[in-house]
Formats: structure tokens, C-alpha cells, sequence
DNA sequence: CTGAAAGCGCTTACAG
DNA sequence: CTGAAAGCGCTTACAG
């Protein structure tokens, strides 16, 4: 294991440390033939300049923390290739975890994120009322944050999100359009499904149906529970004539259930998802989807990671992202 | 920004830095009364000990770097929450390198990786002829290196895969049994695409079914590619009776074509994909495939490096790990 | 333009 | 049992 540091490159080139440094950093006022040995050396030995070390000199900070609550889930997955994307341009690295949807698995990795002095945490949060002050504690820190999906009240900072309510609006609006009028929901409690029961509302209201508590539903990010709340809906003396899933898991659970059941979709029932999937076009019954521009997400909050990091005293900014409705079969109706 | 260090701890507690460096390591010869102190002086202060520092101190590695080939296909997605989940018992962190199948980005990132001093590297590799040499440098550097996926002949390494050709033979033994005769597949040709297409001429030979070169494809990673093999395929004269696609995404693709024309699965034609897909019995040909144990290679692949760096010098170990045939509806029978 | 020296935040022999 | 000192690999004022 040949460790060679700045001192190996220097005596081979016959320098100081501080010269092999000031070449290394592109340092202007260093006389062109010592340069030129120096960078020789530097080829011949090999030598890559310790990060570690450089980091904690100057103090500088190059890692972006990413904490996701689910790298299974595809929707997560293209976020991260966003983050990913913006982070490489700048030379940054990315440390990435895994939450679990955990939240005390979640406030570990804090403690790690703040010990290896990351510039910046890029997070969604899993158990807002949990999760709150270790969040804020860092942010006081000087470690700006960005929220990434999910919301937590009466926590100012930058964040990212789609819009929710408005999606879940115009996919719901979309079925009651089609003549569907008992429209099942299944949604989840984070402040993402809350928003998205709400546009459901919206749009119930607006077309004067009333809501009907039995075709409400919540279900954990766990596709069995999904599962069994459709069988729940299906099994009504009065079954929906139509689903909104208000995430991709449950659409998949949904759609198990329905294949199942030997239900036709949309004849019996009709199915909206949020969440559009690579593979939704291939599904047995093609997805209609209110699609989540995902990989713009992970770039957006990357970029204003970096854009806190220039200009830590911005007002905080709350970017919403638009969703778009894409229509396949599974309504009944191209519109 | 209030910057605690071990200083500040060591100020307030009145001892010397030495002293609460002992009492965070769990030195055992430090006084019960002085420790409560330094203890109470680190909860009072929230002091995170900066892990920078001391990574360059002791020179410890506590970082696995894991570079792998395409973070939105789900194969990797659950080999990384394999070796996530490995990492987080040994308290270990991991830097998440996405290379999009370029080996000019992955050889960016191992000097990266070099530079951050991590422990050791978790990598899938792309083209396998450009990165041998960058590879074997680090490796000699030191720096343990596990293969996961696929190999790189002529180096010596730990590595872990799945039996593909074993997998790919029993995927295309299902059909033959089914009476299929004409079977197309479309492979790729990085090492685990031959590999496979080796277990397709395994099972024709051991049926003496020629080989027919008409039906056999190869195709890049990209979705589209596959979609224009799966049509030549299904143009020919005498279209196949069945098709072996050897990756996730050539099956989507191969799936949309078969939608498209109206083909019926099975009765048309039967398909089987290498890579099992948690959305695979929602397609609208439930698909029989070959699943791998994605989640056991990441934490396989986690396991051989803790080894590794317990022993450097034990011998190579190349682990292969056994797929399984899941029959579902794509061709015909359950069997 | 170049080098000697200080220091980033830790840990750990070495004395005592 | 505890502290002073050295040092991990860098960078950067400070002299010259």
C-alpha cells in the first residue's frame, strides 16, 4: 500500500509542500518550470490529493446528504438520479441513506450527516412532529436544509415539492368527467396524501357529489395494506365505480386486488393513480396517472441547496412543481 | 454557527482534550467522576464529534463506496438497500456513485472514491476492457474492490453474480417444455447478457433444437432498443412462438410490442425475462421470469468487503448465487 | 515566486 | 488516571 502524500510528490519534485499545493489549486504566481516538474511527479507518482485531509484544512464542504425514506420506491429512485446529476457538474459527492421511513433511524443519520460536515442535507422527513427540532437544531447549525416531498408545519426552510392537491384534482375531475360518480380514494397520512385527499374533495365539491365516508380509505406505505383496502371497497353493498390510489404502491395493490376480482377496468371500475411508473403502459390494465415530474424534483433541490449555500441569507424559497395527468386506459376515455 | 469542538467540551468540563477524547472512545481508565462530567458537558454543549478529523487521525475507513451502472433500474435499487442495510449494523456510511454506463463517469468517480479514502468499493462494472487497469490500480493501492454483477476476466478479485446461465438455461428449459420451438432472445452483451445467452444455447442443445441465428439479438440498455429488436423479431417470415428476454428493461419494451400487435400471451407467443419485477404479476401478461436475489447480492457483496477488510490477504472469493423461476402466466403453464 | 510555520479537529503513545 | 505533545495530510497567511 503505497501511501504517497503531498511530502512524496514535493521531495520527488524537489519542492515544498506548499508548492505542490499551490499547483494543485491552480495557484497563478508559481513559475511555469517548477510546474511543470511538480505536475510530472504528480503523473509519475500518482498521487491523489487526500479529500479528507483537504476538507478539514479549509473547511470546505462538498458532500451533499441525501436522506430518502424509500430507494426502492422508483419515484425516489429518479429523484435521486436529479440530485445526482446537478451534484456531479459542481464535483460535489453524495451521501446517501436510507430511512426506512424510519424516524429514529432517520435522526441517526443526522447526527452522522452533521459529524462528516456535509454542506447541506437534501431530506424527507418521515414523522414530521419527530423529526422537527433535530431538524431545526441542525439548521441552526449552519447546515441549510432542504425539504424535499413531504412538508413539517411551522418549519421554515426551502423546500421542493408537486403540487398535490391540484394533481389529485385533476384526476379525480378526470373520472367524475367520465360520468364516475362513487370514486374510492385510498391515500396515505403524510402531509403528501393529506394534500392529495384534499384536491379529491376539490373536485367532489365542485361537481356537488357529496362525500361518502365508506369510500374513503388510508393505507401505510405497505402494498398489503393497500390490498386489503380495496378488497374493503370492493366488498361494499354499493362497490365504487371508480379508484383513486394517491400513491404508486397502493396503485399496485389496487390493481392486484381488481385483477383478482376479475373486475374489468374501466368497464367496472375505472383507476386513477398518482404516480406515473416506467411500466405503466404495460400494465393489464395502461395506467392513466397524474405524473410527478421526479427527476425535476431531485434537480430542484439540488440546485437550491447550492443556491442557500451562495447566498445563505436568502428569504426561504418553496418551490411547487406541476404535475401532469397522463391518459391511458385504464378511465375509459382519452380527453 | 456555534462551533463546538472536542475544545469547547474540554473547556466546560474543565479536563483536558485528551480526556473527553478517552471518555467518547470508552477508554475504560478514566475516572467515573470526571467522565459523568465530560458526558454532561457533551449533552449540555450537543457536541457531534467531526468525523473528518477524525478519519484523517486514525486513518480509519468507515466509508464503503459502491458505484453502480443505473440507479432507476430497480435490480440495483435493491442491491443498494442490501448494502445499506449491511452498512448501517457496522455503522459504516455509503458514498452513492451513479456511472450511467459511462466509463469515462465511473473512472471520475473511482479517482473520487480513491480521494475520499473509503474503505473499499462495492462496484459494478460497465466496459470492462477500459476499467480493468484504473480498477487494478486501486486495488493494488490497497483499497479492496468487490464485483458485483459482473466480472472482468483476468482479474482477480472478490466478486459475487448470479448464476445467469444456469437461470437463463431454466427460463428457456420452461419454454421448450411448454412445446415452444422457435424461440427468440434478446440479450445484451455486457458479461451477465452472454452468460445468459449461453444458458438459451445450453437448453436448445440439450433439446437438439438448432440454433436458429435469425432469432437471436442483441441490444443496448435503452428501452427503444429493444423495443425495434422485439418488432424485427416479431417481422420475420416465421415470427418466434416464444421469446427469452434477458433483462428488465428489454422485457418492458418487448411487452410494448406485444401489446401493440395485438400478439396474445402466451397463446401467440410466450415470454420470459431474466430479473423478476415486484410489479410483474400486474402486467397485463403476468410475467414469468427469472428473479435474482437482488437484495442478498448487496448484502453479499457488503460482506465480502467487511471480510476482506478483516482479512486482506485471504483468498479470492467469487460467490454465485442461484436464481429462482417464478411461473406465472406468460407461457401458458404453471409447471 | 517560494518556503517555514501554523493550524483544521481529532487520537494516542509517552510521561508523570 | 490525566495532560502535553506530536501528528494525520492538507492549505494559506506571513516573510523573504
Amino acid at each position: 500500500m503505497p501511501i504517497v502524500t503531498i511530502q512524496t510528490v514535493a521531495d520527488y519534485a524537489r519542492v515544498s509542500r506548499a508548492t505542490v499545493s499551490r499547483v494543485l489549486n491552480n495557484n497563478p504566481k508559481v513559475d511555469s518550470e517548477i510546474r511543470e516538474r511538480v505536475l510530472q511527479a504528480v503523473e509519475i507518482l500518482g498521487y491523489q490529493p487526500n479529500r479528507v485531509a483537504r476538507r478539514l484544512r479549509t473547511q470546505s464542504r462538498d458532500v451533499i446528504g441525501v436522506i430518502i425514506s424509500d430507494i426502492q420506491n422508483p419515484h425516489f429512485t429518479s429523484i435521486i438520479r436529479g440530485i445526482e446529476d446537478v451534484a456531479y457538474v459542481r464535483q460535489m459527492n453524495i451521501v446517501l441513506c436510507n430511512s426506512d421511513e424510519d424516524s429514529s433511524k432517520l435522526q441517526t443519520y443526522l447526527r452522522v450527516m452533521q459529524a462528516e460536515s456535509v454542506a447541506g442535507l437534501i431530506v424527507v422527513p418521515t414523522h414530521a412532529d419527530q423529526e422537527r427540532e433535530a431538524l431545526q437544531s441542525i439548521q441552526r447549525n449552519g447546515i441549510p436544509i432542504i425539504l424535499l416531498d413531504r412538508e413539517i408545519e411551522g418549519f421554515e426552510v426551502d423546500s421542493v415539492q408537486v403540487d398535490h392537491r391540484h394533481g389529485a384534482y385533476e384526476a379525480v375531475a378526470h373520472l367524475i368527467r367520465l360520468g364516475r360518480r362513487r370514486i374510492g380514494i385510498i391515500y396515505n397520512d403524510f402531509s403528501t396524501g393529506w394534500q392529495r385527499y384534499q384536491g379529491y374533495i376539490d373536485a367532489l365539491n365542485e361537481a356537488h357529489i357529496p362525500i361518502d365516508r365508506t369510500l374513503v380509505k388510508t393505507s401505510d406505505h405497505k402494498r398489503e395494506s393497500s390490498y386489503d383496502r380495496t378488497r374493503e371497497l370492493m366488498a361494499l353493498p354499493v362497490p365504487p365505480d371508480a379508484l383513486f390510489t394517491a400513491f404508486n404502491l397502493v396503485t399496485l395493490g389496487a390493481l392486484h386486488v381488481l385483477h383478482e376480482l376479475g373486475a374489468r377496468v374501466p368497464q367496472d371500475v375505472a383507476l386513477v393513480g398518482f404516480d406515473d411508473m416506467p411500466w405503466a403502459d404495460e400494465l393489464f390494465s395502461p395506467l392513466t396517472a397524474v405524473a410527478q415530474p421526479t427527476y425535476e424534483l431531485g434537480q430542484t433541490a439540488a440546485r437550491l441547496l447550492l443556491r442557500r449555500l451562495n447566498t445563505p441569507d436568502a428569504p426561504f424559497q418553496n418551490e411547487i412543481l406541476p404535475t401532469q395527468l397522463i391518459v391511458r386506459q385504464s378511465c375509459g376515455s382519452a380527453l
